[in-house]
DNA sequence: AATGAATGAGCCTTCATTCAT
DNA sequence: AATGAATGAAGGCTCATTCAT
């Protein structure tokens, strides 16, 4: 039995270990100018091993997106099913939340691969789409219709606005795995979360 | 000579018309997914003759962003040096004006163009870098800090707030060149910027 | 037009050299084993240019069997269509015919390449079947149905019999075209057809 | 010693199974295009299961052939050692005989592997040459000499004429094995046997 | 200057073979 | 002895680039 794990953790470390190399390159350099010869090479393995998990390219790429987006979007989402009373808090909790996972986490990248790559693989942004941006979008506008019915913010659209929410996160998460530009416009997390946080909630208070 | 003309506005056309058909299916497909092959096609010329205008492939992706950047920033900025008084009304005049210009030039393209290419090209995301980003966040930041210095705003972090005013424009610019998302998430540019303006200049104000 | 002329003639030479490489070594190797590089060499051609006259490697080798099999059954037709009297003279003739093209053109490689691959490629099969077996075989029934009729032959099945004789044909297509077998087993196509013509004749008269 | 007995079963059926698949499978579809992978699966084996067995593809590739080719030949042999009298009715007799083993059994499939891969297996095709096809033609070379002698024959070349004997029989066996072709020509095994002892015996007679 | 046929390096993918278990 | 995961050489195919016309 002991064998037994062994072999099952032998096979789960290497199918993540190729995920994890796939996400890496895919992640700097887009889809077509990876490598599946690197790709096998930073896992550890030969490039025939690769086809022992997945069936091709595309679908290694597909994978990769997929099992990366497992995200936490459904722990936030449950925080605000618990939620009881003002959502200000709640909303300011999750600035913060969001901001370190995207700081911290290399999560930040798919929003990136997906844009450049959506033209060239439409049911994959349309996966992102729905099971991502859709539900950020969603719980932003929870909060946003929740605040409105508590007094706490002004009458606004709640949908139009959840996505001006969400506009901070997106350019951390494209701007952070991008150091060249990074770099160049001198983007700091902290700070650009905290001025984030403080002008949106600012702007929507009643 | 009217010959001379001719053939000269003739070189200008074509190598303009390459320019654009690059322009195009670059903006479409990425980097590496266009085909030289296409371009010509799009272009109405043969392949070889693209290597009469362009060294090679890197060379017209550079020469199609370099040459389409040239975009109207200049303007922009000339309203601010001439600007006196109370900055609040410039502020709502760029935002409408900027967020007309996303929706209906293309000129969001390069964001995308950009970001998916940076770790490829990291010479060319600085250049634009410098030239686009850091311009627009100048102007965004002198803006912020004059309407500070009159009392219309609060005292924020300059630079950082300039970077949460763009982060709507850049959502838009990247969303409104991907179909699949843009119709995934029933984003409307105006919706969009007019909620953008509302919250953020109300969270801006004093 | 001597450039066109000359220009149409490269074309039609290169796709001929390449049709002429693929058939000598389809024909030695069978389809599998044959590698695309070693068709481009022996056509003098690169491995690129294979691909501006075949969309693969499979339209190739169909493309060169259906460009052989126009082959001479048309003018063998014709013959007994102007025939007139009895048809024993005009049998004869057509094992000399047949059995001098099966012993000199590789026109014979045919039937073993069809033979085997046809479960990897029936369509290429049954077109070969249709095109070449059928109409020789229809050939072949309609003399003996004219040889019963003026009391030249027995009253045999003209299909069946027909195909008894094709059989020594076949076989000598076979075998010709493998020499480690047609050495030996001692096989003299003139022999061969002679004694063919010889027992089938005597067979079929009345 | 029960044990060990069903020990060595199990080793002789195991090794049986495989030797099957591959006949089965390239038979089918010939060497190149036959995978050891498919081989094994329908052995009921693993793939390393084959290289305890058999050194390479190629060497199974001989065993499969080599093993299934001792067949039949020398009942029928002996036959004719024994016979006395006339031949004619030793001929008719055998024709309906290998005609039955060719409809029937699966031998007929080996013609065709041998045909197909010839070039690739020259040994394999001199082996096949020096065992089977030339003690069948020497089978039929005899009786042709004995009815020669008898007066039953009229004086022919005794081996020529033995090969037109064999090609029906080479013909049936090639085309029964192709589905595509067989099925497309109409070929009946008993009709065709039929035909061929008619024309051919009628052929022979003096 | 313009063409587009030709080139060949490069990458994805397959599959015979090996080897640790 | 048996397994099947792992390997990597080999080959089909693409496409940026060249060059004769």
């Amino acid at each position: 039995m002991t064998t037994i794990l062994k072999q099952e953790k032998d096979l789960i470390s290497r199918q993540s270990a190729i995920l994890e190399a796939g996400f890496e390159l895919f992640a700097e350099n887009g889809f077509a100018a990876t490598r599946l010869e690197d790709v096998a090479a930073r896992a550890g393995v030969a490039k025939g091993t690769l086809y022992l998990y997945f069936d091709n390219k595309e679908e290694l790429f597909k994978r990769v997106v997929e099992n990366t987006l497992i995200l936490n979007i459904a722990p936030i989402e449950a925080k605000l099913e618990q939620h009881q009373g003002p959502v200000l808090p709640l909303l300011e909790d999750v600035f913060g939340h969001i901001g370190e996972m995207l700081s911290k986490s290399r999560i930040g990248t798919f929003p990136k691969i997906i844009l450049a790559e959506a033209n060239n693989f439409p049911e994959l942004a349309k996966y992102y789409c729905d099971n991502v941006i859709l539900r950020i979008q969603g719980f932003f506008t929870k909060i946003i219709e929740k605040g409105i019915a508590t007094g706490e913010f002004r009458k606004v659209d709640p949908e139009a606005s959840a996505r001006i929410l969400m506009a901070p996160f997106l350019m951390l998460a494209l701007i952070n795995q991008t150091p060249v530009i990074r770099d160049g416009i001198g983007l700091d997390p902290k700070a650009h979360i905290k001025a984030a946080r403080d002008i949106l909630i600012s702007g929507l208070k009643a």
